[in-house]
Order: C-alpha cells, then structure tokens, then sequence
DNA sequence: CAGTGGTCTAGACCACTGA
DNA sequence: CAGTGGTCTAGACCACTGT
C-alpha cells in the first residue's frame, strides 16, 4: 500500500483512522461543516476515504471522545454547537514534578499527630461515624526553597498501618501510591489566602494568593485521604488542547 | 456463529471490551497485577477472557489512553509505577455554566477600547509585530450576583472584523465561538489577588483570592484572543477520575 | 530477528432511538 | 420499523524495539 502524500479526502487512497480523523477536523475547522449540522453516516464516509467502516468508526469515535462531535444512533453525528471541550491537567507527584525541572527535591516532615476526625472532614470524606485519622502536615522543596505545602488526613479506621509507618524520610504521597495504588479520587482547584502558618511555610506573605488542590481519595468505597496542596504563589497549571 | 467458550478466566460469560477493562483494572487495583509488573500479552489475554485479540487491544489501550498502563512493542504492557493520571476538567461556556446552576445568566459589557498590543501580550500570544488589539472588559452575573470577570483582548491583525462587532448584547466569548467554533488553546489556571478594579466589579474585598482562568487561542497558527477569567472568591473546579 | 502491540478489513449482529 | 452507531470476530500485515 504505498501512501504518496497526505492528501486524502476522496482521491481513491487508502486512509487510516488518523488520516480521517485529522481530514473530517479540518473540514469542521475550515468551517465547510459548521456548528450542528450533520455529518455523513460512517458508511458513505468509508466510501469517501476508501477504507473500512471500522476505520472511520474510530476516527469518529475519538472525535466526539474529544468533544468536538456528537453521536446518537439513528441521529447521526453532528458537530457540536459549543466546542464543549476539556482540558486534560496532569496531576503529578510532586517530586516528579520538581526533578522534571531540573530542580532538587527536598521533603520535610513538619508535624503528625493522631485526633478524631473533625466534622468538616467527616462531611467530606462522607464518613458516617467519627473516628480517629492521622493528621500529616509536610513541605517539599526545590532547590532548597519552599515549594508546596501538604496538609493531608488519612482515614485509620481504612488504613490502621499509616499509624505505625514512618512518614520522617519518605512522604505519605508516595507512601500510599505504594500501598494502594490505584484509587478513586475527587479533585478540586481552588485560590486562597495564606494565612500565618502557611505563609510561614511557604514563606510568602500573609495574606498571598495560592493555588490550592484538594483531593479526596477512596478505594472499594472507602475513604481513605484527605489532602490539601497549597503552592507557592505564582504556580500554574497549564495544559494546551 | 456458536459460541461455547468454556473458561474466561472468572465466571464464564462472553466478555466485551468493558468486561475485560473492568477485569483488569480490577486485578490492578486489588493488587493482583502490581506496579512495574508485566502483563500477560494480547493473544494471552484474548484465551483467558474468550475474545478476539481485538477485543482485548481495545480494553489494553483504553488503560493506557487512562494512563494506569504503559504499553510498548516487544516490551509488552505494564501497570505504571505511578498512577501517572491525568484530571479531565469541563471547561464551559459561561452562560451554560451558570444556567447549569439553575440562576439566571446577565451580560454586561463594561468597556471597549482600541489599543497597541502592549508587551507582556505580544510576548504571551508569540506575535512577532506590533499590532492594535481590541480590549474588552465585561462581567457576568448569576442571579444578579457578579460571576465572572472577563478581561479580553482579540488580535485585530486576525479578526479585523471584530472592531465592528457589536458586543452590548452577546459577549465576546459567544461570538468568537460563533465566529471560529475550533481553534487550538492554551489554558492555564493560577491563583491571585483581587486588585482595586477586580474588587469592585466582583462586589468582594481588595485582596481576596481570586480562582483565575487564563486561555490563549490560536486557529492555523495565528494569534487570535487572550482572556483572563477572574472568578467570586471561593470557586473551584472539581473532577472525578 | 523475533515478539509485541498497532492497525486495517470485511462481514456480522446488536442496541438504541427517531420518524 | 428502519437507520445509525456500537461492538465483536478472525485473520492479516505492519512498525517498532529489546535481546
């Protein structure tokens, strides 16, 4: 199958799922399939690019994944009205993120404490009865300076082994990814203000604006942590579509 | 077409690619198939649930397009290290946003000027020339109570003709999507201070912490649009994954 | 160079849903 | 009811890449 150019479009060539995918975006692009109108079902557009229906079946299926169709049987697929579209942030650990930038990795361990879980946490965590949980409050560095803030909870009643582990030289982030690694998780963005303990940790002033990610985690149904990140003033969370 | 496939590995039901996704994540997460550890291949895996290969390949990617499994050829498939994961968040339309809510969505369009592109935007939208921009600022309210602020600026050398638009009755945002419904973007949230003008039109304090939305957008390489979307104090923007 | 995933195909049947 | 997308299959060839 020799492929001599990217031109497709109903030249008789055969087409992959990306050679479709990208044409038909082009197409809604360019403006010659506007905002809600109706595209060819997926057999004439196999026709059209000369491939399998299969084919344009993913090409399409990844287009409305990536909210730029519709799809309804019988309907047909339209292109959206809105562009209704996501961005995907990665979230990732923290040390990662630091030594991707070249940066120096340094945790510290500010204060752990076992309390019974307060009413706010109860609420969040959607836990039913009261109980104990451990209370961590750390700092990462980079390049020696602060960096973030974590104020994380572990449910005991969930994870009765987080009392006994020692949470001095590695942090409970990577702690828990190595014991449980895969979860259910909310998260949630948010601004803030710093206030006297935070601004003391981070070393910003009182009253700075920091970016703030929250994060509830279960697994099997069960709560397991509460955690409040809170960055240094300035930080971003970018990501291109 | 008969099919009597004995074993599939758990109970004896023909498996789709859901089916044998939610199988797996499940081994995963129960601890079974551990971080770093070498998945059984394709063929393997197809024998164990009674499926063809295909079946199987749609579920493995679709892992990996999740980010729970790293596939490589020759090297076969293993579960991450680190739940490298990504957070998908919806970004919307304001209006929808707000009439999701059930409140009433208003517009209103405070001021509109002709400028030269200052610095700190030609640097941001990557323009190489000196050009006239049209900025626009305008506020949104839900309920009657103020929602969002819009500080916009539109590359005139792109969109001459949104000097003419009309923008006291439909916001910027709306017409740019009516007017090039896809483009590429660059979001990026941050944190920041309510300054004095900030403060007035979101009816809060100077000073408060504000959630900020910011999106560059592009459409064949050219700059078209910034926007700075500054939210009430106390937003967030939460997911589930 | 051999093993693994990546993709395509032609055909089939199913599931949903608009007219 | 009939049209559209959703999924599965069995087989094939290709594209990487570890050994």
């Amino acid at each position: 199958m020799l492929k001599f150019n990217h031109d497709e479009g109903h030249n008789g060539m055969k087409s992959t799922y990306r050679d479709v995918k990208s044409d038909i975006l082009s197409k809604i692009t360019k403006g010659e399939w506007g905002p809600g109108s109706l595209m060819p079902n997926e057999v004439e557009l196999a026709e059209t690019y000369g491939c399998a229906r299969a084919t344009v079946n993913r090409a399409m299926r990844e287009l409305a994944d990536d909210g730029i169709v519709e799809r309804r049987r019988k309907a047909g697929t339209r292109v959206r009205m809105a562009p209704l579209r996501q961005a995907r942030f990665d979230i990732p650990i923290v040390r990662c993120e630091i030594e991707e930038k070249g940066a120096a990795y340094r945790y510290s361990l500010v204060s752990q404490t076992v309390e019974d879980v307060p009413d706010w946490l109860r609420a969040r965590l959607k836990l039913d009865a009261g109980g104990r949980a451990l209370h961590l409050v750390c700092m990462h560095y980079a390049d020696g300076a602060p960096y973030q803030h974590e104020d994380r909870w572990i449910n005991l009643a969930a994870l009765p082994q987080a009392e006994t582990a020692d949470f001095r030289e590695v942090g409970p982030n990577e702690w828990l990814v190595s014991t449980i690694p895969f979860s259910d998780a909310e998260i949630s963005l948010s601004a803030a203000l710093a206030d006297k303990s935070l601004s003391a940790h981070l070393g910003c002033g009182v009253g700075a604006a920091v970016f703030a990610v929250e994060r509830l985690t279960w697994w099997e149904g069960q709560a397991l942590t509460y955690v409040r990140l809170s960055y240094q003033p300035g930080h971003r969370l970018t990501t291109r579509y």
